[in-house]
DNA sequence: GTATAATGATACCGATCGGTAGCGCTGTCA
DNA sequence: TGACAGCGCTACCGATCGGTATCATTATAC
């Protein structure tokens, strides 16, 4: 067996190692998870950890940068569906995040959560986040920039605080409000001053 | 020396390991900061501070208790010096939340950020949050509710999510917007569906 | 005085932390 | 066949984790 064929670095053990740790990082916290745990439910040696992620810090960063691909894979997907008009656009991605903060084991943003445990603004989680957050500010901001709203900056960022809180909801959404509450405050804030 | 001359237990002790703890709390994260560094820089001996919190968790519960209680007193003090009258009120309270969210050193709500460390519902952090919370939204329905909107539940979770982005926001929100940000999103809630 | 209660200092506990060394095994490619 | 690369296994490192035991010191109350 193998996944790899080719004369590349095998992808297969990064993988499982980085999949393992995502899923048990995302869950319980990084501080709370040691390395020997990575190991084990990896399946992949300790050494062998070390040899594809030089530090803990590195495991971190990549399952930051990951979940930060992942989001934005979602979210175009989500554009590319969705009707071709901004304002329709940006329902259904409020769609998209009311069933996403209400499902099984969602437990809030990944950035957020992770940044949290670390205090140096310098180190990559924080690094990761900040540039995953600006990331969105835009994206809202070209969005109710083609809507044409008065403030676009303000309103974009407003935007951006109803998702946050949304994101660190734990558990005070339901499944069945949470899309209306999303989009009916988006549509409020887009006819607000 | 010593400020205790009553019968009672004496407050001084505690009250300086958990002023110690809850500044290196707030601003590294729970599981950064080891008891070790709580000793050192409350200036008690360690088998003071166990005599007083009998594990680490016990001072972490007292450090948001005392941030939950805090947060309150202000708010109320707030809601006091306002104009009698819930818009007005509502107003006050975002005024001082958008200073609060941008002045130096602020690092996000201590409900949170704490409650991310944690992975079991039933931890004191955990139940502490949820209660603080659920605070938050009763009083903001309260509040809505007197301004009256045609959907109280809804306008008063959408002003929760957007207070709560406000208080992950890192550094996004400026001295300059945040207050008027906050002011007029929430002006545009109240006027919503 | 003397009893009582609280604190401080030091040394220590087993467990776990992130990370490394050494060595043998296995599969691929020439 | 032999070189080589990637992986697994075990044992280990110093440091730190949360927490405890022992005992001396201090201040107040009677």
């Amino acid at each position: 067996m193998g996944v790899n064929r080719n004369g590349s670095a095998d992808r297969g053990t990064a993988e499982k190692v980085l999949s393992a740790a995502s899923r048990l990082f995302y869950a319980n916290g990084v501080r709370a998870v040691g390395m020997e745990r990575i190991v084990a439910e990896s399946g992949v040696a300790k050494t062998s950890v070390y040899r594809h992620f030089h530090a803990k810090d590195e495991l971190v960063a990549a399952f930051l940068e990951w979940e930060d691909r992942e989001f934005w894979r979602q979210w175009d997907g989500i554009v590319a569906a969705a009707p071709n008009n901004p304002k329709a656009e940006l329902m259904s991605l409020l769609d998209w995040i009311g069933k996403r903060v209400t499902r099984d084991g969602y437990r809030g943003c990944p950035q957020i959560n992770v940044a949290a445990e670390f205090a140096d603004p310098e180190h990559p989680a924080r690094k990761i986040r900040r540039r995953h957050k600006a990331e969105m500010l835009k994206r809202l901001r070209d969005i109710v920039g083609r809507i044409g709203v008065t403030r676009p900056g303000d309103t974009a960022m407003q935007l951006g605080l109803l998702i946050d809180g949304a994101f660190t909801s734990d558990g005070r959404l339901s499944k069945a409000s949470a899309v209306r509450i999303l989009q009916n405050g988006a549509e409020a804030l887009l006819a607000g001053t």
